[in-house]
DNA sequence: ACACTTATTGGTCGCACGACCAATTGCTTT
DNA sequence: AAAGCAATTGGTCGTGCGACCAATAAGTGT
């Protein structure tokens, strides 16, 4: 009997509360991205960390806090990983900004952005009924849109890109990545057709770039796409 | 005593199956559409109807196929008064196809439609869990689509308005109108700002239209408007 | 008027959830 | 080594859910 998987019963291993807390966090977010927020549950969670339910009752009382911060920390991880925050690079030199749209595109146009897809949906959603959440939803909305616009502001100065009003044309893309994200749970096999497209061709338009240069090859993994609807 | 509201106790009020029947959906779909598809229970609908909740298990063995069928009532019944199916004229002239789309694109605009961008958020969701709402939605998602094909191709063909492609053209502007209502819940107030007018601007661009012909005057209900969002 | 069908009731069962609390026990301080 | 703090446990309580079922009563046909 190796598959000795959880410590079953009595020893107790104490922790540092901060460290605990992030662990819980923690814990919380990846049971959010891959499972949804309605799984993100004092019981589950504490399932997860092999840990008592009670536990992570008390660091968050209130349940909704534990899903609001999942969400912030999932989603903020994920931005980092999508675009680099500004002081990030060890060489003062910022890449070229139109270079990294296009790996910003191709991110969230692959088949591994499909859990962060879910993910918003999800968290949109559910704002309707969890103020806190919601005020975390609204803070990354704001965060996420604001990386994009400086990406864009970069761009302008660099004179890779033109566009009139970055934060505007930040807030047309990301609107346009949340329609095609949309459709995640009930067309996600034909991803690849027109939205996902969307997003890229909208931003060329946006900012003056010739058709092409921010969607990248479309070589999907699922390359047994068919054509149009076949109903 | 005079607030009797239900009908308290004994009488029964036998009703033919299929008008039962449909009288349940009617009610899931009020609840689903005001109060989101989670709260569309057997109980919930029950009471709705003023009827015990076993009857509504009765006719719904299963309450995902309510849900998914309250979705469908919902959002069949709000596309007809979006976009009248083409044989609801008496006189055989179709309407205006950019008048159509004028009206359609001031209607998903309006606060009025609020409860349907839910709705759908709601039901694109939930379609994660439910399977047999995914079906329903993915249907509708289609019926969409084509019915707004179906105007472009009338423009079209009066000249009215240009597209290489109706299908595609349908396609994106249904994931603009998507984006855009994707905040409905966390940003609902600056709505009247960037995504509202995205999905008209681009459907604009798409069919060849001058700016400005599909964006109603933004004479938004809600006169109250602060400056951006004052945290 | 009667019997028969079935729409409708009233109730139970098991489950998962959040909230709450007293008892326990690991760790730190004295 | 003893005392104290608090992280952690184990358990309870109330709620709302879907599923299920036997009993009841409203119509329908004879």
């Amino acid at each position: 009997m190796s598959g000795m998987t959880s410590r079953g019963s009595g020893k107790r291993v104490r922790k540092a509360p901060a460290e605990r807390r992030e662990e819980i966090v923690a814990a919380a977010a990846l049971v959010g991205l891959t499972e949804g927020l309605e799984c993100v549950t004092l019981r589950r969670v504490a399932d997860e960390l092999e840990v008592r339910p009670g536990l992570v009752g008390h660091y968050f009382p209130a349940a909704d806090t534990l899903v609001a911060e999942a969400f912030t920390a999932a989603t903020l991880q994920e931005l980092d990983a999508l675009l680099p925050p500004a002081g990030s690079r060890q060489d003062g030199a910022a890449a070229d900004p139109v270079a990294v749209l296009r790996r910003f595109f191709a991110l969230t146009g692959s088949a591994d952005f499909d859990n962060v897809s879910r993910l918003w949906l999800n968290a949109r959603h559910l704002s309707r009924y969890r103020p806190a959440l919601r005020e975390h939803v609204v803070a990354q909305e704001l965060l996420w849109c604001r990386r994009i616009e400086e990406i864009i502001t970069a761009g302008t100065g660099s004179g890779s890109l033109t566009c009139a009003d970055p934060s505007t044309a930040a807030l047309r893309v990301l609107v346009a990545i949340d329609g095609a994200s949309a459709y995640i749970n009930t067309s996600a096999d034909r991803r690849g057709a027109v939205p996902g497209r969307l997003a890229a061709a909208l931003a060329e338009a946006e900012l003056g770039l010739v058709p092409g240069t921010l969607a990248a090859a479309e070589a999907e993994d699922r390359a047994d796409g068919p054509g149009e609807a076949g109903d």
